[in-house]
DNA sequence: CTGGATCCCTCACGATACTG
DNA sequence: CAGTATCGTGAGGGATCCAG
């Protein structure tokens, strides 16, 4: 009844004492992409101490949130993944995300861009209702990051790696954003090099008008 | 590029720089509720330190999330109140607070209920559609705790204190929770005297249904 | 190599007292 | 009322070490 509890009967107040913690709503955001090993969530989360890790994922245990889990032999390693009830920080994650984007400045030299992060801000920024009864996939080379995105018909399964055969490949070192903000048109992204594209170049207006960045208008400072 | 920082440009990690300290969020769901002062922040939140409050303040007011505000005199105090910036956290907060009411358990001796987040709680569980074109104004006693909500069509104007004229004024010392899940039914709620009703108690049904609590398939432990 | 446990150190937080 | 000042504690940062 010390530290770590408000004191408050109020469900706010108990969802910041469950996953208030520092790292913890980053673990949920890794774990949201998909069950992952102790040293996954590690490298997707390189300056948290281990010791930290180690007793966040006890206590997101303990609160019912992530479980633990012994793959089948001869695998038998451990995996960590959310429950049902973890798995419903889904929405609140995402909005966050988009949140936090707004007064997200230029990337610092500092900062890093992880797998998982770039899975979540696609499926944070992704608009179902943008292009009905699209079909594509795509595959995205966001520096040594790949991610792929299929589209089908307002739904989006996003996740990490490569593609058998995606419609169309994005290749990048630059940031996305300025594409995706309409600062950039696409022809002009592809012609100065900033974008490479293989596969069917017709299907970037349609990828960048899915995850189009919608600048809103209460802008607030960076 | 310390603490504070988790090292990453990603808009959940950004989020949590702003608002995951300690006791930040709780700010935000009081002032969600209407711009305050430092006194009447403290009363809603006993247990933070008042540097850290201080601290609090000045940080969110560095993000561009909360305005210090020096009322015209002759009133010449200062209040705290959301930026529009800051306002966009009310649909996070309300879900944070849904989520975690599903794992909130009995309120424990130590535990307090403040206003604003009665006035929170009711928001959360509000359901708009749950009764098409229903106009009336509920008066509630929670204990010490006195709110208010006017229901039109779908909307909800939840505040504290007091109404002029409310049509129906709920009053009970017992936790409402039961009454809203369905555990216990509004006419046995009555004659058992754990409400106390004045005014048109027909319309107390329909403030069951409009903030029904929604039980879930996925139950977490407690 | 994974999956941690253990160490020490520092700083943010908690508690309390005090001031314009 | 609206904070600032002071001080102790413990969670978190960072590095290292260890078992399967």
């Amino acid at each position: 009844m010390t530290r770590r509890t408000y004191g408050q009967f109020c469900g706010v107040a108990h969802a910041l004492e469950l996953v208030g913690e520092r790292w913890a709503l980053l673990i949920a955001r890794d774990l949201l992409v998909g069950p992952k090993r102790f040293t996954d969530l590690r490298r997707g989360l390189p300056r948290i101490p281990t010791n930290v890790l180690s007793a966040r994922l006890k206590e997101l245990e303990a609160a019912g949130i992530v479980r633990r889990r012994v793959l089948p032999r001869p695998a038998s390693s451990v995996v960590y993944e959310l429950t049902d009830y973890g798995s419903e920080l889904d929405e609140i994650v995402l909005r966050l995300g988009r949140w936090g984007a707004q007064s997200l400045g230029e990337r610092g030299p500092e900062e890093i861009v992880t797998t998982d992060s770039m899975i979540m801000a696609l499926r944070a920024t992704f608009q179902p209702t943008a292009a009905p009864g699209f079909r594509a996939s795509y595959q995205l080379h966001l520096g040594e990051i790949v991610i792929h995105a299929r589209i089908d018909d307002g739904t989006l399964d996003a996740g990490a790696g490569p593609l058998p055969n995606p419609d169309l490949v994005i290749e990048t070192e630059a940031p996305l954003k300025p594409v995706l903000a309409g600062e950039i048109s696409p022809t002009e992204a592809v012609e100065s090099g900033r974008l490479r594209l293989t596969g069917d170049p017709a299907l970037l207006p349609q990828f960048i008008a899915l995850f189009a960045i919608s600048t809103t208008p209460s802008r607030p400072p960076t």
